[in-house]
DNA sequence: CATTCATGTGACAGTTTCGTGACGATGCCT
DNA sequence: AGGCATCGTCACGAAACTGTCACATGAATG
């Protein structure tokens, strides 16, 4: 999953991304209005998170345009003031939830997990492929009942894969949706982790999870070969 | 499918290209105004992405003279972000759809698909003929609810022969739309293809689906005359 | 029926893409 | 500061794909 947070403070802002990120997530930062929308614009976040408080335009004006663009992602404020006027302009804009700084982290976290299985298509937290078990909320994985311990960036790239069973997902489109701005590389990093991912996930079973597709990209289950 | 990708950024160009040929579209790439007018002169390409900003002379006007010489073949902008008053004057000058950069390949790709399917006369995006099912956004095939894998190339040929089922192709008309400028030979490649094709897709199955018109070429499914 | 030409077929080699193991860099924990 | 796990890079071998060719087969023509 890969969020957007607009953040003006670099200090907050770079406290916040790192939990998040320990929770797995790929955390773009953007520090004002302006460049906040431009990364909105251009990419379909999973989650936006938002500072009202913004150098450039306002996080009320950001919230107005993103919501003009794009009905369904899900928005989280964050506001220094315990403001309720405005609380209630800002859902009345379209905020998803909000919370009022200083917050504790895990809090923010908690929310972010709601938000996000929340999601346009209501998804159940666990996904299951085979015999393979993820749940997204603990992020534990599990094959045949054993459990399966992930790196980060490998449990990333498994969980996206496992959002369309059988479908192909083209390099392109993993290292948009599981690496975050800061990649741009033309690597064969893709490989690697999907390589990473077989030989943990394939381990002691016969049955292999993790399909290629030459030229195209890779696909998870439904090797309908006979 | 084949397009025109004109963009004057190598780095751009080779990323945007890479995303294409991986949904297994044959790209063509020009650094310039001149010589992607040049090329689009001398190809009918299924679709043209262009640049705004280009050497040589604008995107503007290689806009305006691909439209004067072909009416239909769909266009896909990239533009800079702020040049909204120039948005409105491209529409006019006859773009079909725009992207402002930066952008999401996914994006792209979506819209590149959006524009395939709208210019030929099927609108879904599967294609059907008789017990074959071609999906042409999963870019899957099945024949009688089973799957069959295909190379790159043979989905392409075989998507094309599906733009207009029934219809003949000629030889010169496949390598046109299937393969990119790097092909130059003379040779039987396409009766080639359409072999493994038909090996494939015939492989259990007694009705032929690819049939050969004698002295013209191939096509897929019934005659459409007679 | 023989001839001729277009198409079908199988094998081959060059090229591209993918798999794999090893390496250095980085950051985190103790 | 040192040790450990993770991350991303690279280079090389293996495998698949692509395009070429020579020849077989089959259809049209007179």
């Amino acid at each position: 999953m890969r969020m957007l947070l607009v953040e003006d403070e670099t200090k907050v802002a770079e406290l916040v991304a790192r939990a998040l990120r320990s929770e797995r997530y790929a955390v773009d930062v953007a520090a004002d209005g302006p460049s906040g929308w431009e990364m909105a614009d251009a990419y379909n976040y999973d989650l936006i998170i938002l500072d009202l408080m913004l150098p450039g335009f306002s996080g009320a004006e950001l919230l107005r345009r993103i919501r003009r663009k794009n009905q369904q992602v899900p928005i989280l404020i964050l506001t220094a003031r315990d403001a309720t006027a405005e609380k209630v302009a800002n859902f009345e804009a379209g905020a998803d939830d909000y919370l009022t700084k200083p917050f504790a982290f895990a809090e923010l976290v908690m929310r972010v997990k709601a938000l996000l299985r929340r999601g346009s298509v209501p998804r159940a937290s666990v996904l299951r492929v085979a015999d393979l078990e993820i749940d997204r909320l603990t992020q534990q994985v599990k094959r045949a009942g054993r459990r399966i311990e992930l790196t980060s960036k490998e449990y990333a790239l498994l969980e996206y894969l496992a959002t369309s069973p059988g479908r192909v997902f083209s390099r392109t489109m993993i290292i948009e949706h599981v690496w975050d701005q800061s990649f741009e590389g033309l690597t064969n990093i893709v490989d690697v982790y999907v390589r990473h991912l077989r030989s943990k996930l394939d381990d002691p079973y016969p049955v292999k999870l993790i399909r290629t597709v030459r030229g195209v990209g890779y696909g998870l289950g439904e090797s309908a070969e006979a």
